[in-house]
DNA sequence: TCAGACCCTCACAG
DNA sequence: ACTGTGAGGGTCT
């Protein structure tokens, strides 16, 4: 087992790993077991930072780096939210929290995944698909096998009856649409980088069952696009709750909102209001 | 703009 | 234990 110790101030490891970003993590006896790639990983809050285990030599870290996105200047994301009550109060329910910077693939495939369903059924249908279409990973000993997720190129070589095996019943065509749209080239994932927001939403829309909300998920949690700010059933009820108590807000009225409000770091304000309605609220309203 | 359909699973009543 | 019902990080037509 290799260890690695990250410095980082102010980061919320289990916030993070638990907060509907990434579905691959479990947290065991303390820890975050995870994949990364084609590397099988566990993550634990240390006094400095955190600490990584995995198990193959690791020459430079920076993938791990820019995974967590534990360099990032947290307090100065913070500052530049708008300064109300609201957002006051989730920060301060789960400072530390942070944006990961994951796979554009396996996040844009995960959240092709996610339409109406809970989180934990999402990582029920991730973990179906990887054990199933994934490559077998090294695992300490003793421990349960971990799988990476599916390439593509492996996904759409499948029929879509295999897809609806792993429980994602009407999402089978569409992941298998856009897997196949992306191998051939007709969208070209790694060339959105470049791009600016609008035109990498566009991008992206143009794969099957991928709308605004998806669209925006993945240039958030993936393309590091800091302004986006995906509108789901939680957000939009926290949005009109918390902002527009007594009239009622078009879709559109509120994507014009969320835009001029919440400022160049609004995806992160997002996420932020998001773990607040579905840990502290959500529950109890419910 | 606006329903309704779309698969499937689980939680929760009765 | 068994069946019925509703709703779940949306998208498409």
């Amino acid at each position: 087992m290799i260890f690695h110790d990250f410095a980082a101030k102010n980061y919320a490891l289990a916030d993070t790993l638990s907060s509907g970003q990434a579905f691959r993590w479990r947290e065991v006896n303390g820890a975050w077991e995870g994949v990364i790639d084609a590397n099988w990983i566990r993550l634990s809050q240390s006094k400095s930072g955190i600490r990584a285990e995995v198990l193959q030599p690791v020459a430079d870290w920076r993938w791990l780096s820019d995974y967590l996105q534990n360099e990032v200047d947290l307090d100065s994301v913070i500052s530049s939210f708008p300064e109300d009550p609201h957002m006051a109060k989730a920060v301060e329910s789960s400072r530390g929290l942070r944006l990961l910077r994951q796979d554009p693939w396996e996040c844009l495939a995960s959240f092709i995944l996610s339409s109406t369903k809970q989180i934990v059924q999402i990582q029920q249908i991730v973990d179906l698909v990887c054990s199933r279409f994934g490559q077998s990973l090294r695992v300490p000993d003793g421990h349960p096998p971990a799988f990476s997720f599916p390439s593509a190129e492996r996904i759409a070589s499948l029929t879509e009856s295999e897809l609806r095996c792993c429980k994602m019943g009407f999402r089978a065509p569409y992941l298998k649409g856009s897997a196949e749209m992306i191998v051939s080239g007709e969208v070209k994932l790694a060339d959105l980088f470049a791009n600016n927001i609008e035109e990498a939403r566009a991008e992206l829309m143009k794969l099957p069952g991928v709308g605004r909300k998806i669209a925006d998920c993945v240039l958030l949690f993936a393309y590091g696009f800091q302004q986006a700010f995906p509108i789901d059933v939680w957000i939009l009820k926290a949005l009109q709750q918390l902002y527009f108590p007594k009239r009622k807000q078009s879709p559109k009225k509120m994507t014009e909102f969320t835009e001029s409000y919440f400022g160049p770091n609004a995806g992160y304000a997002q996420q932020y209001l998001f773990h607040y309605m579905r840990t502290r609220i959500g529950r109890a309203s419910k």
